[in-house]
This record gives structure tokens, C-alpha cells and sequence, in this order.
DNA sequence: CATGAATGAGAGTTCATTCAT
DNA sequence: GATGAATGAACTCTCATTCAT
């Protein structure tokens, strides 16, 4: 493929997130990214073969921008500080109502649920979750802002805990409130108070 | 209404829970149903208007039919015993995999996503796990067999916990192990160790 | 039948009739009737096999029911004034709305065209109306209020006249001022006037 | 869309006339247009997407196709002549059994009385009709042909009459006699005999 | 007589997918 | 590569009509 193909796949891809955010991922059809786009029909299965492949290439691109942006703050600030970027960071997902890929990711991954890591980016974003957080306890502990007696177990826990929250968030409807007393909690039982 | 009919919705309700339970909520059609009940098409429409109505009825039914297994047992039984059939419970609908009606809900309140307990049968069930879940708590914290500072808040953690294990065996898969790690986590930080 | 069956065969011509007032003849179903009747499916297919049966019945009733107003007062009054009575009925019906069963009736004909008077209602009505109107004209000359050489086909054009007005109120709208300017017109060119 | 869909739209249009003149308006169903046109069932709905858009473009069609074939002859002819041929149209038009699209547009214009002109194709060639007659009339008594004091009137009742007779002849029949009857009993009211 | 559950035909509509140009 | 017309399968929903009770 071209330079050319290049920037119409960028652009279907672009149109076909702001679907599967609004549609989520079953009800959307190639009739759909198709009038978004303004291709033609056949112009679009040049590309993709079906909105299961659109969505994979959606959110992989969704991936790749997310990077992390807690790694450049690292040093500057307290582990506590650290942490409750973190906490922020997933507070801001949770609630998120515009643009979110949440519910379209987890009905593909539902029907669709490769095991392996590389092949299942809710697994891939989860396992990072747990990797990054479970370094930040580590640090915490070391420099005593932290008692945790095993951070990877903690950072699992959490990572579950947020995962709930989310889904929460999607079915049920979910406060900021409670978010926050969630994620208190989850402070409270880490963080060592100073006297 | 007379007897028959009610004879008849049941059946309908028996197969559609299989067909919910095994192509998720958004793939049935009314037509998948009406072949699983050797019912004519024109049939099922005299008592469901719709897949949705349907699955609310077959919910309903689930919800039901749960009923408190735990509330018989009190009283004979520690609260960590307690306890430990409740996070078994848990266990259990995390990892059933054939019959499960987790991923048709999801499905279905990711659509249609009433607050109210009473019309969101997810958010009964998260709601009733954390009073019982509260209470229990509570109790063995009056018996001295828990160390817990806010029952109620730890209930929400663990079910929030609960709901992101759930959501994740069915996205990313989750192994028995994790499950059970998690769960001993959890204990851990809840049961006072006699020495 | 028993006198019951006509007590259900009123009830269900009173409710009919309604319906067919609000849509028409075509877009009538046997189920828009049983509904409105409070009766069971099968039960109305005891007194009517079809839509058209019905309608038939309706329509009947309706003639029935008519009756000449205009007989009653022949004498007292002038034959202008008698042939502004019917022109006024006319008038009335060309211009309602709620209740008519104006287009019910075209869309039965339409496509159940018996030229025989007695098997068609609205030829009834127009012949019946041509007779009156010529007897009216015919006593009008005599008593030399009206000029007309020849009152038969005068009163058959009249006629069509009205119908045309009927169809069109019915397909475009006519405006109360359009109807009275149209009867002036016909009454302009009978009326001898007075000098 | 191309020259080639312009095609398409030109045989669906042909055909789908002939179903119209044949069933009316109520009872074509697209399945009628597609089995007609041997397209296929979705391909219809490229171009229409119901029955009374497919309609709406025959009647247009037939409306631009009938032309002014008055228009053409004024001049060489008598004003009496002229009438005779305008009459005489609406007669055709009237006793025209076959490929008449009468039934079908007065079932159209029922449930849909759209009373501007522009909207509403009946009542454009109602109004027409009414221009054209009273042009006629107009010419006729300045060329003292014609006894006529309010042409405008004159052609308005006439119209109605034309239409009275149209709408009797689709519901109740009417004989060429009687069409000839009517047409002469007019031209009675407006031609000065010569003597 | 009367009921109303049940059937099955048939209409509307939407889309994934193909293919000639 | 790119287009968009065309196909046909699939689904939803509604009724006329029947028939066991």
C-alpha cells in the first residue's frame, strides 16, 4: 500500500472511532463507517474485510496514543503523588461518557476473547495497569510512603477493582462520588500517615 | 391469561435462557426463539413484543430463583466460614462458563441503562451483594473475627473487585488461580490470624 | 339469530362505523374491529366474514338513518327556500370532517363497482338525490320561481356538481367560501329574480 | 446517479404505472413494483423507498407528458371548437377504463391532502383545468360566441361537474350517454344558438 | 354460541458482499 | 485501485383465518 492508502485508512479510521464510540461495537455496520466516511462501498473492503477488523485497527491506533504519560513525571514527585495521578488517570476513564471505546471493546472481547495478551488489548491495557502500578508500590514501599506487604497482589486487586468500576460505570451508571471514595479507600489502606 | 399460556411463556423462557446464555443478548432474534420453541413466528408475539422483553422476563426469573442460600446457614456457622461461602459464590459465577447470563446482561444494560435498582436487575444484585456482604462484615467484626475499620465501604470494594473479575473472565479470561489469589487477598485483609 | 346477535350486531356496527369514519375503508382490519368491540377474534367472524361485509352493513345503516328531512316540510315553505334546505344538507356533508364515511365508501366502490342502484349505495344516494332535486325544480317552474327548460338534466348536473365538490373536499380541500359561491352560482342561474 | 440509473428509474416508473392503473394506490406493494420490474428486493429500494414515492413520480410523469394539446390549436379554431376539444378531453379522460391512474391518485390524496397546489397534483390540474376553461370562456364572449357573465364561475362549477362525473364513474359507472348528456347540457348554458 | 391461542403467509426494510466498469 | 448498482438472505412485525375447548 501506498502513502495514499496510508491516509484513507487514517481517515476511515478516524470516522469508524467516533462510530464505535457512539454505537458501540455489534450495532455498527460497514453501511455505517461507509456513510461516515464517504467511500464507496467496495472502496472500503479494499481495507478491511469486516468491522471486526476495522475495530481491532481503531483500537490498536486507541493504544498506541494512550502511551504513558505518568513515566515522564517520575522523579520529581512522591511515590503518593505518583499514585494518585494514576488513580486520576483511571478515575477520568471510568467516567469518561464522550468518546469512550469501552463498551464497543468489550462486546468484540466478548464474543472474541483471545487469551494471549498480544492478541486481546483489554488484556494487554489490564496487564500494564497491574505492571506499572505494582512498580509504583514497590518504590512506595522502599521509600516508606507505603505499607504493602505484596504490591503485585495489590496492584491486581486494584487493577479489578477499576475494572469493576468501569463496567459499573456502563451498566449501571456510577457517581463521581463513589469513585472517589473508592479510590480513598484504596489510598487508605496503602498510604502510611505521618504523625 | 389462563394456565396454559402461563405453561406456554415458561417454556418460551426456559429456551430462551439457553439461547441468551449462549449468543450474549444483541445476536438473539425473535426468530432464534421462536425455532428453539417450536412456536410459530406469529406465536411468540402474543406473549413478548420484543428479544428485550424476553430477556427482562428471563432475568427476572434468575434473579429469583437465587435467592438467599446464605441467610439459611447463619447462625450455625463463623463469620469466616460465612464469608467464605459468599466469596464462593462469587467464585463460582466468575468462573461458569456454559449457562452463564452475564454477558447477555452486560449487553443488554449497555443499551439501556436505568439507575434505579428496580429497573436495572445488575444493579440489584451488585446492591444486595454489598448489604449482605456489609452485614457479614459487620458481624464478625462485633465476634472479633474481622479487623475492619468501615464495613461498608470494604462490601463496595470487594463487590466492585467481584464485578471487575467477572467482567474480565468473560473478556480476557481469568484462570481458577487468580480467582482464588484474589480471594485470599482479600481475606487476608479482613481476618484476624489467632496466634 | 336470536335477539342477542342483534344486540352484538348493533354493537358492532355502532364501533365499526367509527372506524371506517377514521380510516377509510381499505386500511380497516378485522382485528382494528374486534378490538374496538371488546369481542373475540372468532366471535366476529359469527356475524361478518370480511371487512367489506361489515363496511356493507355500515353503510346500510347509515342510509337507513337518512331519511328524507326534506319531505317533512314541502308546503309551508317556498320552493327557494326548500332547495336551500337541500343544498344546505348538501353544503353540511361536502364540508365534514369527523364522522363522514365519505372516503370509506369511495374506496369500497372503487374496487366494487355494481352499477345496479340497489347494490350500490352511493348510486343510491345520487339517483335519489336527482329525484328530489327535479321534483323540487319541476314545482319551482310550476310555481314559476325557478326558470328551468329542463329540470331532469338540471338536477343531474347539480348533482355532479356536488360529488365533484364531495371528492374534492376530500382530495384537496375546499373552502367553506369556494362551497357557497359554488351554490350561489347554480342557484343564480334557477332563481327568477323579483324586481 | 448515473445516466444508466436514470434508466432504471425510467423502466420502474413504467412499470409500476401499469401496477397503479391496475390496483390503485392502497393495494401495491413494493414486492408488486419488484416482481413487476424483475429487479431484486433491495434494488428498489435504491431508488424508492415506498410505494407513495414511486407513486408521487408517476403521477409527475403523467402530469408532464399531458401537455397543452389546447394550446397548439388556438387561433385557426372557433372558441366553440376549443371548448368542444377541452370537453371532450375531460370525456376521455372520464369513460377511460384502461391505464386510468384516477383510482389510484384519489386513494393517494385521501390520506395524504396536502391543499397547496405545488404539493398536491390533483389540485394542480384542478386549477389548471379551471385557467384554461375560463381563458377559454373569456375569449369566447369577447368574440360574442359565448353568453357568459362570470367566466371565472362558470369554469370553477364546471371543473366540479367534470370531477363529480370522474369520481361517479370509478364508484358507480356512468354510461358515454350520459358524459354526452351532461357535456351538451353545458355547452346549452353557454353557446348563443344563431338563429 | 363464544373464546382466544395458534398458525403461517406476506409485507417492509436493511445490509454484507459481489462484480462489471 | 475505486466505484456504486445489484443481489438476496435475514429479520421484524402484522393479520386473516382456523379450531379445540
Amino acid at each position: 500500500m501506498g502513502e495514499k492508502s496510508e491516509q484513507k485508512k487514517e481517515l476511515i479510521l478516524e470516522k469508524a472511532r467516533e462510530i464505535f464510540a457512539q454505537k458501540g461495537f455489534k450495532d455498527v455496520t460497514m453501511k455505517d463507517i461507509v456513510d461516515a466516511c464517504e467511500i464507496s462501498r467496495g472502496g472500503l473492503y479494499l481495507y478491511y474485510g469486516s468491522t471486526a477488523e476495522v475495530f481491532l485497527d481503531v483500537l490498536q491506533g486507541e493504544m498506541d496514543r494512550e502511551e504513558d504519560s505518568i513515566g515522564k513525571n517520575v522523579g520529581k514527585l512522591t511515590m503518593s503523588d505518583i499514585l494518585l495521578l494514576f488513580l486520576k488517570e483511571q478515575k477520568k476513564e471510568i467516567l469518561r461518557k464522550k468518546n469512550s471505546l469501552t463498551i464497543a471493546a468489550y462486546e468484540y472481547y466478548f464474543e472474541n476473547k483471545p487469551q494471549k495478551s498480544k492478541d486481546n488489548l483489554l488484556k494487554t491495557q489490564m496487564d500494564m495497569g497491574i505492571e506499572v502500578l505494582a512498580k509504583i508500590l514497590e518504590e512506595g514501599v522502599n521509600r516508606e510512603e507505603f505499607y504493602c506487604p505484596d504490591p503485585k497482589a495489590a496492584a491486581r486487586n486494584i487493577m479489578f477493582t477499576m475494572e469493576g468500576m468501569k463496567v459499573s460505570a456502563k451498566t449501571m451508571g456510577i457517581s463521581e462520588k463513589t469513585v472517589d471514595e473508592e479510590l480513598l479507600y484504596i489510598l487508605g489502606g496503602l498510604v502510611i500517615e505521618e504523625d
